[in-house]
DNA sequence: CATGAATGAGTGTTCATTCAT
DNA sequence: TATGAATGAACACTCATTCAT
């Protein structure tokens, strides 16, 4: 079931950086294989020899990447200590973290679900939200057991709020900045800033959806 | 002052649709200008000859797409006869109506925002967004010193919610229909359902977040 | 025999007299037909319509302007008041005032002579350079009878120096100004400067090749 | 300081070859990439793989002749063995040579100079006929010195006649053949007679403009 | 008589990929 | 294992020309 994480060589593993930067700046038709092979300092027949072609590489990129990124909330589900609005609001802070770090691999994610959907990156990518979906339902259904959360919670229609609310403050940096004034902030305190503001935000946004609390 | 809308020849605004289409499913470098061409069935060198060039192109796209999109929500504020809260109600299904019917000009809107942000596109955009910040900032105003809605609210993150939201809902379609058991759905009964869940899901989000009511 | 001379409309000479001026400045290839239309202040169509292809508008450009060019030296023959040399220096200066004055059509010929041979236009320069050849063999031949010529005159060459000089001249004139430091003179200043010199060297030239004189 | 000559490989040099010998014969907008690269037996990637661009290759052909061009005249100028007028003399064959040797690289050359100037190719040409005319300029005015040859002398109308009338004779080749009854005449043959036709008619000019001999 | 619209062939160039070494 | 050389297909775009009006 589980796949094996694949070793990869250290130029394989330039070529998938520098892949992962390049797609998400420019996308995958944008972004020449020259490119990449240029910004990874290796030569361009490097990439079919080692990932068989473009495409091949970008499922490379993926398949390295969701392995990374499988939220691990299973431990969070079996802690008894604390209650399960605390574990929502772990999740929401696990979630928006991954997603500033790593926002040039999200916006690549953002990318592909856009296009058409029947690509070996498109499955990888339902395959990865099922999973995480999953976790997240059992979570809510053990918080509305314990009537911790209100019956009736369509889990899909929050998650699609925390997911979308995070992707578009990313992708929309620049109005958000402009809007806000933050032009003069640099990114490490851009990102500190967004991720407080967005974690509040959300937390907010969840406590009152999910509990009976005033 | 306004940019008065051109008007198009029949052959210019099939050109206009097929690229709409095209650009959304494939990506702009992913569609190439005799897909293009084919698909609204007109020779190849039409595109040129109509537009100057493929970005020319893209550009007319969301030219004549952002002029009919702009939030006529100018009147919205005018009327006396109705509450803040509807106010913000009717605005959030105007808002979710113009999503799931353009879903296709949506996609490409946020494959543009997704990339780099220095082109006459991306500036079409950040125009379009602009001004409907600006109406809606207004409503919220009105609503708070009319005392119906809280004080201290994060504007722009309630849009994001909003924009990320419908968004993240529509490019995860097939996720979504999976996960609810609904791949017997037609697309209008689709549309349908799934207008009417986000609809409520948004507007109960709004509500507890803008008003002081329980 | 002789081609009768055409009666072209006014917009015809428009566009004739604008591609004998962009064809010696970007060469046949180099210029295309809406160039053409656009300097003449008409309608693309029109250079079609009026002459067929761009080919025929080559054709014709030729056709005007070689009927007027054919050197008037029938009656030069037939004066007795005048030397034979007296004559060939007329026809010099005649030669060098035609090349400097229509210094762009004289280009297009040449580079008409440069290509391939077997076009229409190669073969009406062919049948000017033949004309020209004749009147000019008969004023030498006349010239040797008088005993005021040499005998073993090669006319040929002699023309080949002729043309040659003027034509290398005047393509180089910018080499020309930059070494002899004309650059402060204008277009008419230099025309005439050089109008002068030019002649001046030819009729030295060939009274000293074609004369006994010392 | 001199610029070093790139080695090409075999591909590249039946490229420039190939590329040589269609400027000359159709022009460079009038020859396309793929009429080279079928000429040469390559495939048409390979012009922009090698050279860039079309125009970079012209230059390529260009930079290779006019390396080889440059007149080797300055031992001309430190033999004390002959008289200066001799030394004219051999320079006068060198060029016929060079001229007759390379028809189709002297037509691009005079194409290219008939063009507008501000070319990378105007520039090289230009930059060959400046160092050609100053070696030359040191001849004659040794000679002058000497008491060999007259005060005077317009040597860049002499240089002029020289190039011009080469030129003219090689251009007017169909011409030539035609009025002096040639045509049975093998393209060897008729090199071996020019040749020695354009050396004494250019050798008979120079001596009686430039020397005090009768 | 004149033209805007439209076309298919052709342009130079870039692409991902393959192959001989 | 690794790569420079090479390739055919595709690219966006321009061309001279045609045609319906």
């Amino acid at each position: 079931m589980e796949k094996q994480t694949i070793a990869y060589s250290e130029k394989q593993n330039a070529i998938i950086h520098s892949a992962e930067k390049l797609f998400s700046q420019t996308g995958f038709d944008g972004t020449s294989v020259r490119d990449i092979a240029q910004e990874a300092g290796v030569n361009v027949a490097m990439i079919s020899y080692y990932f068989g072609s473009k495409d091949k590489l970008m499922e490379a990129v993926f398949e390295q990447k969701t392995t990374q990124m499988r939220l691990k909330i299973e431990n969070l589900l079996l802690n008894n200590q604390i209650t399960h609005l605390e574990k929502v609001n772990i999740l929401i802070d696990d979630y928006v973290d991954k997603f500033v770090d790593q926002q040039e691999f999200h916006k690549i994610m953002m990318r592909e679900q856009i296009l058409e959907q029947n690509t070996p990156v498109a499955a990888l990518i339902l395959e990865l939200k099922k999973r995480n979906l999953q976790s997240i339902k059992k979570l809510i259904q053990d918080g509305q057991k314990s009537g911790e959360f209100k019956k009736h919670i369509d889990i899909m229609l929050m998650m699609s709020t925390l997911v979308g609310t995070v992707s578009q403050v990313v992708i929309s940096k620049r109005f958000y900045c402009e809007m806000n004034h933050l032009g003069d902030l640099t990114e490490p305190e851009y990102q500190k800033y967004i991720r407080k503001k967005l974690s509040a935000h959300l937390k907010n946004l969840f406590k009152i959806t999910l509990t009976n609390d005033i």
